[in-house]
DNA sequence: GATTGACAGATTGTCTGACAATCTGTTCAG
DNA sequence: CTGAACAGATTGTCAGACAATCTGTCAATC
């Protein structure tokens, strides 16, 4: 019945200002517009999107509840900064809910999830040399979006959609990876091969392994980046 | 360094109107004050508050965001439901993250924490046979408190944090089980006792093993109220 | 009698303008 | 150089307004 539904569901147009402010700011945060630790004043959010106080305030909202902005009283919201300790833990998390969902997958073996998972691996080892990276992004994306979807765990989805929103922070706050690539597609292929075979504590275990890997060389990035620019450390230097 | 700071902390007082509507919102509807389904109308909420609409609306925004109340589009807010699918869905990631503090729990075996974990445990059995139940889940609340504390995860804890304030919202929807008590008080039992052994993996078990436990009765509560008051379902018979 | 269409009432979504409270950086006196 | 005072910037909050949209009702129609 549910179904029924959905097929002709119109999609709900009437999407509120603050809804395409919100999503406007988020991604402008994603791809690096607005750097971490900028500060995000009101009035001239005002003026760049053409919205009125009230919708730029109700986006910010949002997103600070995402963990996105910071927002300090009577100064503002700026966009989050993240600490090498915070990174480590939400890398934790993110393990442990994407061994969550690789599990899952596994369990149900869903035809359809089978099927943009393995279209999507394939697409990433064909884009994999090319030297803009953005396709290769896409690819992995979307299979982390199959993925998630497959686990059919609405908050597991909901919660790993924040983290991940706040990784891409991350990124912004330390440079891209680059060598990690090929690593990373074999863990995705295990991730993958485990699922197909249905074998649920393989799958757990690759997708663990997987994040706990790239955490390793953010973390390791990110330290070097802030024992370089952290002036409260330069502060405790004795000359 | 920040453990100084923490020392001298004034707490920041100035906390703005909106943020206390919030709290006072959170609470209403944690304690049934406000029911689920119950549409809450600016205007209304503007007169039993005593704030302007703008305060409102952003509290009203965060509340959305944490999934307790429920915004339709030109209809306005109203206190979320919860199905028996979402509630078991819900349960699922309560284990997975509740079995996470725990076993980081009796890794760290953190003394302030063992000390807290166990001070609660044993208040809790001193008023488990009361009829009102207020003290037991307070002493059970700050038991949860001190765990998630103690798995030393921000990120993990706050998004425990929200997912209990939606359960508490089930707990509004089915009545209180009430001879759980005492298997339940046994399952903690062996949550602490395994935390004091620095157990790692029965310590995370344990934990999976009484949300699950929980999980079933109320599952069960919900499945009978729904098929009972569903109006979707009663439309589906023939006759 | 059931269906359709129109209308009125209720509420939200958004804008504008305003003003006090608060933070921050700078200047100036000691 | 230290500390106080001041000015500018920005937020937090309010009130009032108005269009867009949803909902229920009621009459007209088949």
């Amino acid at each position: 019945m549910s179904k029924i539904k959905s097929d002709l569901n119109v999609a709900r147009e009437a999407v509120s200002l603050r809804f395409l402010v919100e999503n406007r700011l988020r991604t402008a945060i994603g791809n690096g517009t607005f750097k971490p630790g900028q500060r995000l004043v009101e009035r001239e959010l005002c003026e760049q999107t053409g919205v009125g106080r009230t919708s730029i305030r109700e986006a910010l909202r949002q997103l600070e509840a995402e963990g996105l902005v910071t927002t300090i009283p009577h100064r503002g919201p700026a966009v989050s900064t993240i600490s090498a300790e915070e990174a480590s833990q939400l890398y934790d998390l993110r393990a442990l809910l994407e061994g969550f969902a690789g599990r899952e997958c596994a369990r149900f073996r869903d035809p359809d999830i089978l099927a943009r998972l393995r279209e999507q691996y394939e697409r990433m080892v064909v884009v994999a040399h090319q030297d803009d990276h953005r396709d290769l992004l896409a690819a992995k994306t979307a299979f982390y979006a199959a993925m998630l979807e497959g686990c059919g765990n609405t908050f597991v989805q909901r919660v790993l959609n924040m983290l991940l929103n706040r990784v891409t922070l991350l990124r912004m706050t330390s440079m891209t990876q680059k060598n990690r690539i090929h690593h990373s597609l074999r863990e995705i292929e295990a991730i993958l091969t485990a699922i197909e075979a249905g074998d649920a504590t393989a799958a757990e275990a690759a997708c663990i392994q997987h994040i706990h890997n790239a955490a390793a060389v953010a973390i390791e990035a990110l330290k070097a980046h802030e024992a370089q620019s952290d002036p409260s450390a330069a502060k405790l230097r004795v000359r």
